[in-house]
DNA sequence: CTTCGTAGTTGAATATCGTTCACTTTCAAG
DNA sequence: CTTGAAAGTGAACGATATTCAACTACGAAG
């Protein structure tokens, strides 16, 4: 590269340096006191102290609260979509890997710390959950059904009927209205939703899987700066 | 009754009255305005103004907004048990009832208008659901399980996924990105759910049922005063 | 019929919070 | 160095859930 491009390139770093710095200050500030507060209680002004900008600063990354709720949320669903990638590396029947991601998301759902106070905004939860974890499902259950192992006659609607019995479940299991050992059952029984007979889900969901690699395990989003 | 007795019931009732008609009249204002607006949109102060009470009366009835909200729910599920209870009527089977009685929520959480916003706070809705409906479906669940005909072994946790799974759909469904004409199909897929086979909820489902009589007919909270 | 205490009603006042905007600061290009 | 546009700021705004001190209606007692 030129001195020219390199200088450009250090000058035009300031600005857009500082808006990725802002972005993900904030983000990260929202995750938290979101966690702590819920997303209504959590006000913008202490996001804005916590990310160290003005009140008014936010409005320009960000249209509203809720806008922010889900940037936040789309962050939550991504480190999600890393443990599903990892849970179910290496194996190959997609019926298989559609029962460890279903139940990876139950695991996280109902274990991670942050997802309990998202999770009463359920609505939103499942929108973004559908959107960000959504294709990769119902790619894998038209595969299954193509392959004949699952009946699933609309992969779509299957994947949708999961998702929010998932949150719902995720809900209960935080309020303490369900037991978490009951996680592997429900998980058998949304296997059910796509075609799959109960007797093979729970023989697919009792093999011993790997253990997560740490860098995939629960993690609060925030964390040291550099 | 003597006619002291009757002075007294006539006197007391005054109060009485006034309350329960104050109570009444802010349910349904509270529902006109939450079904036009959303529950978020509707304001204390126009719900009261509709009741033609103080600002502040509301408050000699309902704790707080979300629990005007809940109270509202609860009315609305009462008129979705009617519907159940009427359209199950007649029949012995309990996985004929349980399956006509999931389509039934189906069909009503899509059509009914009132839904349409009050689905927005899909948590609190689930919620009420499961309190309303949920000892009715589970006790089927559990007399089928004993029966032989489902092999449902946690009625309540299946109940639970099922009615999450309801709710989720309706607002797919209302929010347009899921057609009214895979509610059949979503219904069948629900059966599943609670240990029936595909075919079988097929069949149950596809049996002619008796329409609704008009007093259960779907209709606004809102009614004419006598 | 009159009086009185209680329970219910009221709406103006309060407090909170999301959002806006007129002004200031920053910074890279010329 | 100058400059103007882009980004940041926080005080001010508007909306609205909730509170509360004053007010009213009612029914029981005398």
């Amino acid at each position: 590269m030129t001195p020219k491009e390199s200088e450009n390139r250090i000058k035009e770093g300031r600005v857009a340096r500082r808006q990725r710095r802002n972005r993900e200050a904030l983000i990260r500030a929202a995750s938290d006191v979101m966690s702590e507060k819920g997303i209504d209680a959590a006000t913008m002004l202490e996001i804005a102290d916590r990310a160290d900008v003005g009140a008014g600063t936010v409005y320009n990354y960000f249209r509203s609260k809720d806008d922010l709720a889900i940037a936040v949320l789309e962050e939550v669903m991504q480190g999600l979509a890393l443990r599903i990638e990892s849970a179910t590396d290496g194996y190959e029947d997609t019926a298989h890997i559609y029962a460890i991601a279903v139940l990876t998301v139950l695991e996280t759902a109902t274990s991670d710390p942050r997802w309990q106070q998202l999770l009463n905004r359920s609505g939103i939860v499942a929108d973004v959950m559908f959107r960000r974890i959504g294709p990769f499902t119902i790619d894998l259950l038209a595969r299954s059904a193509r392959s004949g192992r699952l009946q699933t006659g609309d992969p779509t609607l299957a994947w949708r009927l999961t998702t929010h019995a998932i949150v719902g479940f995720g809900l209960a299991v935080i309020r303490k209205e369900v037991a978490p050992v009951s996680i592997p059952s429900a998980a058998i029984r949304l296997m059910a939703l796509v075609g799959l007979e109960a007797a093979e889900a729970e023989a697919l969901l009792s093999r011993p899987r790997p253990t997560l690699p740490p860098e995939i395990a629960l993690q609060p989003l925030s964390s040291e700066e550099k």
